[in-house]
DNA sequence: TCGAAGTGCTGAATCGAGTCAGCAATGAGA
DNA sequence: TCTCATTGCTGACTCGATTCAGCACTTCGA
């Protein structure tokens, strides 16, 4: 590319040493004995020079390329996990060290053409992010390398993850309504398959902050994760006798669904009912009034997950990050 | 990282034959005679022992990494543009091509580092993308490098580029208004500051497409491109007396809030009012009725950008994509 | 005065490929 | 029989770093 690139041994003989020496002091060994002297100088000569040492070259040599990759099944189409590949492209830097960012877009082959291809490029390790908190099985290819799962989990003591405290932000999500005086009337919307680990997490953190609070969940009802399908079951919902106090809905998009729900069937969130939400989206920020949600801290699961795999040693550990409660203006006392 | 990385000596070893020998094959170089014999021999061995030529040892060599960067302002805040790092990584994967992922927050030293450590690891080249189709200034560490400018240009003729046709766009929001038979009751909603150059094409194509039709723009007035903002702009509007039959927002988040200020004042969009935005984004397709709205081709500005990249010869060109128009329901014949 | 220990540095090998110049065998033509 | 291409292949160098073993020189104690 750039022919006129500085090498090392262009800051050797410029400092008049070997590039043995060289080496050792810009590497900042300590192990060898150099003079003051002749460090200074070739501090200075690569200073001078401009010198960047190649990472190619020196990457062949110590099997460490400071790049580590992003594998992931789906990035775009959950529009706010960005964050995460933000948050651990911003983590990979602070440890001088870039990410290769990769979608297979849930195709196995593509799967495995991708990690391939960055094995080839020697990386030091992977992070494998899914979009929805579920169990994973790790692709065969991965297998031996380093890794570090972020919003998922594998299927035994595999390597390390990251993931949302889901059952701890059901909970919050429950005290949200307990303690504004709901009991007994509350409705969660939204399904759980069993493969996702998230819905499965938050009802149980609901369901335990009311038990112990001695108050019930009155139901639970399937929903898509998109807002026609969370507009439709609402809906339904409140054409019944007994209408629910207060709704948790599994994202802000079933909410923004249960939003226009409410809005025509003539009631108006939350003097009628309350909402609140999982996803701490931007979204939730749109809405009128603001949508209380707990949020999924996207920039800190790739924080973490990048921190974790540039730690020298890497423990298998599986760390769970608190899900934040982003307050809004969604709910009030039960009426009626 | 593995040990037992197999290696083309361990391939020439097995077909027995020179390294040189196993080299020209498995590179395909037919410059080179080679008897078909010994090069089925070769691929053989390598098909057998799985081998995959490191790209640090031969990029050192060749001074091609098959590695690009993608650098950027931000990419995490703009929810919707993730589609095209997704777009840019596909098209990439496409040429045998991974890529580099950083975002500079808008630092202007954060990006320097960034590109410092992408040319430290060899990338053949650079996607340079804004969020906002803007006129930006070429970093002076990219100059004498590949690059392409996406969703920007430069200030004058400097490397290749790929923005939407803002113009184009433009026209096709007023057309939509034009067909529905709006005439002179038409506001424009959006600040268009001069540096962002989405906004004064897209004004500049509504009012050539309005001019056309013998039609013309009433009125355009501020918003930033925030609900709330869209949503206080749109409730002055909508209380003076000679209320506008359409508005065109310059984003969807805009629209929201107009969506919200038109409900407010006891209206429907489209019965009373109509809507038309731009974006293309999914929230778009979440409101209700579903907003018409001039699609941003993320998706297509990176694949086409990567593709240009990758481009064996690089001319210095200007492309310009089509703004796909997202039909929705908030568009109908002007009432009062 | 001699050897041992310590100091400061360097030559040459290595990582895993690509590449150039040239060598040995074969066959064709004079 | 003696050139002279042509065919098929290989040895040795290179890319730009890291790293090990070891060399020359001083200093010090006996």
């Amino acid at each position: 590319m750039c022919a006129d690139r500085v090498r090392l041994a262009d800051v050797a003989d410029r400092a008049g040493v070997s590039r043995t020496t060289a080496s050792y002091v810009t590497t900042g060994r300590t192990d060898m004995r150099i003079s003051a002297e002749a460090a200074q100088r070739v501090h200075s000569a690569a200073r001078e020079l401009g010198y960047r040492p190649s990472l190619l070259a020196r990457g062949l040599r110590t099997q460490l390329t400071h790049t580590i990759g992003f594998v992931s099944d789906v990035i775009a189409t959950e529009p706010y996990a960005g964050a995460l590949v933000r948050g651990a492209t911003a983590a990979a830097l602070e440890g001088q060290t870039l990410m290769l960012v990769g979608e297979s877009g849930g195709d196995p082959e593509v799967e495995r053409r991708l990690v391939q291809s960055m094995l080839d490029r020697g990386v030091d390790g992977f992070l494998y992010a899914s979009m929805y908190t579920k169990q994973v099985q790790l692709p065969a290819v991965l297998r031996g390398h380093r890794v570090v799962l972020v919003n998922c989990v594998g299927r035994r003591r595999g390597p390390s993850s990251v993931v949302p405290d889901e059952i701890g932000g059901g909970r919050s999500a429950a005290q949200l309504l307990l303690d504004a005086g709901h009991r007994d009337r509350i409705v969660l919307v939204g399904e759980t398959p069993p493969d996702v680990i998230a819905g499965r997490q938050r009802l149980a953190g609901v369901t335990a902050a009311l038990d112990a609070a001695g108050a019930r969940l009155a139901e639970q009802v399937d929903a898509l994760l998109w807002p026609d399908s969370g507009y439709v079951t609402v809906r339904r919902l409140l054409r019944r006798r007994a209408r629910p106090s207060a709704l948790i809905c599994l994202n802000d998009r079933i909410a923004l669904g249960a939003y226009q729900a409410v809005a025509d069937a003539g009631l108006a969130v939350p003097h009628d009912i309350s909402v609140v939400s999982f996803d701490g989206s931007d979204l939730a920020g749109w809405l009128r009034p603001e949508l209380a949600s707990v949020a999924i801290p996207h920039l800190q699961l790739g924080a973490r997950g990048a921190e974790l795999l540039l730690d020298r040693e890497l423990a298998a550990t599986q760390e769970q990050l608190p899900m934040p409660v982003r307050i809004g203006a969604s709910v009030s006392a039960p009426s009626a």
